[in-house]
DNA sequence: GTTATATATTCCAATTATGGCATATAAAGA
DNA sequence: TCTTTATATGCCATAATTGGAATATATAAC
């Protein structure tokens, strides 16, 4: 394979390797939020929050969508779901 | 979810998050190689390598055996080729 | 024991990530 | 225009990652 494909996967494992993310991709799991609704739901910083998402949608993984003062992100891809559930089995297995 | 299991799935990603390691990984795809099998094929130092395992198999997404001087390293979770898979159409539609 | 071979570990400098805080921007309302 | 509100960006110190080079360990053969 390409070198520069296992680069840009690389990027996507990267951006999916901080649980402050992680966090906000199953929260959007459940649909479109605003970011207000993001900052309230986790407990971290609202700049923290902004600079994950932005990081999670330069790889690709949640795209944007402006109304007024808000901004809406939602998930850009379906497959994680199922691959999440494959790490939950790795995990569960090591208790 | 338990904020400890976002942690553990963010160092599992932060283990695919590396060229090398998603080499490593796709090399195994194909069933089991030693040390030196791999080193050969990957262009990279053989301490590298090493290195690169021992992170894949800290967080457990491989395994090891020894037979005499050769160690044999294998794939422990089986649903990452449907991932990368996942993560190829993302990466194509980009193109 | 000594040597050769396969693999692992250590050390290190350079780069990159992290998360907090302050500040900037942009849209809407008065 | 001035203010408020939602979001983004910049700066910074600390921490973690990277990959190379040298070295250590472990097993096998002699």
């Amino acid at each position: 394979m390409d070198n520069n494909l296992y680069k840009r996967k690389a990027e996507i494992f990267k951006a999916l390797s901080n649980p402050v993310r992680l966090e906000i991709i199953d929260l959007l799991t459940t649909g479109e939020k605003c970011v207000c609704e993001i900052v309230e739901q986790l407990n971290y910083e609202q700049p923290h929050i902004s600079k994950s998402l932005n990081k999670l949608k330069e790889v690709g993984l949640i795209q944007d969508r402006k109304e007024g003062l808000n901004v809406y992100y939602s998930l850009k891809i379906c497959c994680m779901g199922d691959f999440f559930n494959c790490l939950n089995k790795i995990i569960n297995q090591e208790k």
